[in-house]
DNA sequence: CTGTTAGCGCGTTCAT
DNA sequence: ATGAACGCGCTAACAG
């Protein structure tokens, strides 16, 4: 079972010129004479010729191939997210190999490494939190690392998100307009940067702005699960709680579920808005209010970055690039008009 | 911006020993006096050596990467078999290359190709439909490839999935029992062999095993969206169906929708049962039942079936091997008990 | 148990 | 415009 069969010296000696010539068609580099060009062409796919990339690889040190760490690819969120990353990549001729960590950061060390010693020569890198390690990985890399849909607090490699405390602001004033004084928080980690010092500060501020003294009863941490927004609904709901500002999906049909299930009503009784407006958002019934994040573009425009760095299109300080795509707020139906 | 910075060379001229003996510790082949493997291994962890897998590649003509094609990875369904391969594939110590295809034949051939050209081990791909030009691409590619959740009519590559006849037989025979006449059979392009050959089969098995005739009206080919679903609730609420047998979760999830909108009484005036159930099956309300498949499974199973036939633990009719897994059925609320 | 020596398939000078 | 030759970093005989 050989994998290659053709090589460029079948091509060179059956078209009668060397190697190098073969080489340089396949290229495109410098140039060849438009004849030989054609005879060699014809040649290669006559032969059925396929560059092997490993080798081009080892000669070149590029391997048009780029790391994607990835949480979960069952996850949504970060699915959109890699799906954008693909198709850029592809337009690119770049491939992508794809490890899905967990979150957890000793897998994404090590995942990260064997990226590494595949030669990759880029990582975007999707997850709930850089550490320390993470970061000192980043940083003896030697090669661009970009973020999606997520948060370095410490901002050592760019990042493409959206500007998650405004429209978790946004959304809570949106609330406490509608005469919510009880308003719930309900996120995932709370040691998590993207949760701590993004969302949570985004709630606080609408508190603050709006007067609202700040109640830590009223703030969820969870596993961003169906399951856990199911259970802590009747949490919710026997605390009186009026509102909430969800940071997932999942979790908040968990919520809105066990609303339903037990007669509250919708949007009168209480008042729901999540984060992501992925397909179930608007599957639900009543069909959920959401923030609305580009999400595939997210991808797109981190894996675009990347291959600008790859390049070596972009300054030097490219480490200073945070970009914060637009987001939206979709009001359906657990919110009031 | 250099990648490789110590080479097997440096750890060899540092710990004093050949190369040859480095190569040796690293990959644990044959014997080293366990003096000198300690030796070596101390150079490696100081100067941090990490082998090149590219160069390793090229020399021993094995990569382990395996190429994974999938249709999307925003769909849940895929994305579920994908994580089971991700997961069996680094338990193996393999990494993965996603490619998405959208099923169109022009990309997955093209996928096909630069997997082949990027030296992959093997590939799993999961498709609409395997055509003669895919088939043919899979015969010239020289290098083990299994299905995934797809089938190939031909059988020309191992496969692994579910029964997908008999379980749709089943549930239709159970709308069946439940004094159904006219059962909707909704699913995807009915050009595809899963849907064709094995799906309708399985309807049209259950409707003649119960003396029911077969109407083509109530047959609907769609894109197996949430959107197609919800429009097509409409066409078969008003040809008075009292029942519908759907292959997709979001599909049966616009539908089932459609009719809660319109206050059509579920299960009692329309019964609905779904096929992946995936977590939307148990978000909707009323919680849709389901066939249930044990997606994870199917991709880990394929993946390992996989690994056995590169490493040439399989023999060499390894091309029968059509795995099925076992199927189930969950009813919630969307059928009557 | 360990070292020497060929390649693996290709990019890339350096000549011509 | 084209060819010869070297090297990328490592595995795999083959010796010893």
């Amino acid at each position: 079972m050989n994998k290659q069969n053709v090589t460029i010296y079948d091509v060179a000696r059956e078209s009668g010129v060397s190697m190098a010539t073969v080489s340089r068609v396949v290229n495109g580099t410098s140039n060849v004479r438009p004849s030989t060009k054609k005879k060699v062409m014809d040649v290669i796919d006559k032969l059925n010729y396929r560059p092997n990339e490993v080798a081009r690889g080892l000669a070149s040190k590029r391997t048009t191939t780029v790391g994607v760490i990835i949480p979960d690819v069952t996850n949504n969120y970060f699915a959109s997210l890699a799906r954008g990353i693909d198709d850029i990549a592809a337009m690119y001729k770049y491939n992508i190999i794809l490890a899905n960590s967990d979150g957890k950061e000793q897998k994404e060390l090590k995942v990260i490494n064997t990226l590494l010693s595949k030669q990759v020569d880029g990582i975007i890198f999707m997850g709930n939190e850089i550490t320390p390690l993470i970061r000192k990985s980043f940083k003896n890399a030697n090669i661009p690392i970009v973020l999606a849909g997520s948060v370095d607090s410490k901002k050592t490699v760019p990042s493409v998100n959206i500007d998650y405390k405004k429209a978790i602001a946004n959304v809570t004033c949106e609330l406490i307009k509608h005469n919510n004084n009880k308003i719930a928080f309900v996120s995932g980690d709370l040691r998590h940067s993207i949760n701590a010092d993004h969302r949570l500060k985004g709630y606080c501020e609408a508190l603050k702005k709006n007067n609202l003294k700040y109640n830590s009863d009223y703030v969820f941490e969870t596993n961003e699960s169906y399951k856990d927004g199911y259970s802590i609904g009747k949490d919710i709901f026997n605390k009186n709680i009026e509102a909430a500002v969800v940071t997932d999906d999942s979790l908040a049909a968990g919520i809105l579920n066990w609303m339903n299930d037990h007669n509250v009503s919708i949007p009168n009784q209480f008042e729901i808005i999540t984060s992501n407006d992925t397909q179930i958002a608007d599957m639900m019934r009543p069909k959920m209010s959401s923030i609305t994040q580009p999400l595939y573009d997210i991808g797109a425009v981190a894996m675009r970055l990347l291959t600008k760095i790859m390049n070596g299109d972009i300054d030097d300080d490219y480490k200073e690039h945070d970009i914060l795509l637009q987001y939206g707020v979709i009001n359906r139906e657990t919110t009031k008009k």
